[in-house]
RNA sequence: GGAGAAGUCGCCUAGCCUGGUCGAGGGCGCGCGACUGGAAAUCGCGUAAACCCCAAAAGGGUUUCGAGGGUUCGAAUCCCUCCUUCUCCGCCA
């Protein structure tokens, strides 16, 4: 949500912001917006010249009844009764125009950095950089579930029994593998200086409609029958939550949190959700990373957080490329962000592993995330990113560590977590 | 799950029964100043946020006492709902 100020004062920053989008659909918004600000702040103005007079004529009700003056009282109270109705009105048409405004401003996109490439959709992103040869080995790379299957390490078939399509058992050293990306990448970030955090699974329906649209909450939420609760669908949401209405501290930023939870995400609408695997699923689990930082920051910490990312992947030799969300394709709270793309030498292709977004104030200004400065309060940036999002990583994992009799390579900074194997062996039959 | 108690301006606390002089007193902390050779102590002053009006500054105003609603001319104070915390009982990894 940008500043209503700068749609006041610079429109045109705001219209052409919104056709670098190419969503020229909203361009009378902007015209409709200053429209109803006007008359907000009329009426708004008018009917707190109300309120003071009432407040006043109040206080010598007040002053008259100590008296013991019942009729100067009662001949007050009949002043105040008067402007009652307009009062009433004003407020109510107050408080529509305010609900008006926000739905409006919360539809017009955020200013894009102006680094970020114009283009129409997604085709148009922008391969950044790459990391890692993209190497095609000279067998055949079998579809992950086959390579899981062969190793005894996955079962669809009962997932779909208990729980339907979109789930999964993962079992024995794949579910192990599975762990051991996620505690290496919970270290990986601890020693990168962020704060781990488990936060809550379930969060409430204030704070969903704080962190999403409602067309997201429709299509990702569950809910739990009978209780104000939500599965999260990333801990961004619980995150990012617990910051809601929060006066920071100078001192106390950065915050460079890194958290871990599972994921739940309905999917509705969603290509792929049909495929057999572990590529779009009901349910995953994420290594995520979260900053809070002062607004002249956040560009640093964008480049810090992708990197990050990057540097995991490739100490898995995973190889990767970033590809930047071009403005079309940019969510309209996002000032900047990119996609970090894993190698699958079978689809000889790069598929996104995670995203990593720049909001800038955006976030801040719908949530209250306010920073206490010398010279007054602030707003705070916000950024988020992913490290890791297992299974669907241990698809480029897979593809990328195997060997030709279908055994598979543990890289060496994940061998502590499974044990010090170096290997994982296809079983005897 | 049951029974009680409570949530006030950075922190602690007064006010709530008996609605108006309470946007709110006191203490601590913090800032500025006086005193001092310097400091401590002491004394004085100050100490929230969001928004609106005003070209700006000065100034004025509205809203906010956990959240939301209600009663009233007027609510920190009365009523309802919710959230949170504490104590006791029950249950359970």
């Amino acid at each position: 949500m940008i500043d209503i100020k700068l749609l006041r004062n610079d429109p045109d920053i705001v219209r052409e912001n919104i056709k670098k989008k190419f969503q020229d659909d909203k361009l009378p918004l902007v015209d409709k917006v200053i429209e109803l600000d006007k008359e907000y702040r009329d009426s708004k103005t008018r009917a707190e010249y109300l309120r003071s007079q009432r407040n006043k004529i109040s206080k010598q009700i007040g002053f008259f009844m100590a008296q013991g003056n019942k009729e100067e009282a009662e001949a007050a109270k009949a002043e105040v009764k008067a402007m009652q109705d307009e009062l009433e009105s004003l407020s109510s048409k107050e408080d529509t125009l305010a609900e008006e405004i926000r739905k409006i401003m919360l539809v017009i996109p955020n200013i894009i950095d102006p680094s970020v490439p114009v283009g129409k959709d997604d085709s148009e992103n922008v391969e950044i950089e790459k990391f890692g040869e993209p190497f095609v080995p000279d067998f055949e790379i079998p579809y992950h579930v086959d390579i899981m299957e062969k190793l005894n390490g996955i079962d669809l078939d009962s997932a779909r029994k208990t729980s339907g399509n979109g789930f999964y058992y993962l079992k024995g050293d794949i579910a192990r593998l599975h762990s051991a990306c996620l505690s290496y990448a919970r270290d990986f970030m601890i020693d990168r200086g962020f704060t781990y955090y488990i936060p809550p699974y379930m969060i409430r329906s204030g704070v969903v409609d704080g962190v999403m649209s409602f067309a997201e909450m429709e299509n990702m939420m569950y809910k739990i029958e009978g209780e104000d609760l939500y599965l999260i669908g990333t801990s961004e949401h619980s995150m990012i939550g617990k910051f809601i209405d929060a006066q920071l501290d100078e001192s106390e930023l950065p915050q460079t949190l890194t958290s871990y939870s599972p994921c739940f995400r309905k999917e509705v609408g969603a290509h792929g959700i049909e495929e057999r695997g572990v590529y779009r699923i009901h349910q995953f689990e994420k290594q995520e990373m979260i900053v809070v930082c002062k607004p002249e920051d956040s560009k640093k910490w964008y480049d810090i957080l992708w990197k990050n990312t990057v540097d995991y992947f490739r100490s898995l030799d995973i190889p990767v490329r970033t590809l930047e969300c071009c403005s079309g394709d940019l969510a309209d709270l996002k000032v900047k962000s990119c996609d970090v793309e894993a190698w699958s030498p079978r689809q000889k292709k790069y598929f996104e592993v995670g995203s990593c977004s720049n909001l800038g104030d955006a976030q801040a200004r719908r949530l209250g995330i306010r920073i206490k400065g010398e010279n007054g309060n602030y707003l705070a940036h916000t950024l988020n990113n992913t490290c890791v999002a297992p299974p669907r990583m241990l698809i480029a994992f897979l593809e990328n560590n195997l060997n030709e009799d279908g055994s598979i390579r543990i890289p060496e900074p994940l061998r502590m977590y499974m044990g010090g194997k170096s290997v994982i062996e296809v079983p005897a039959k």
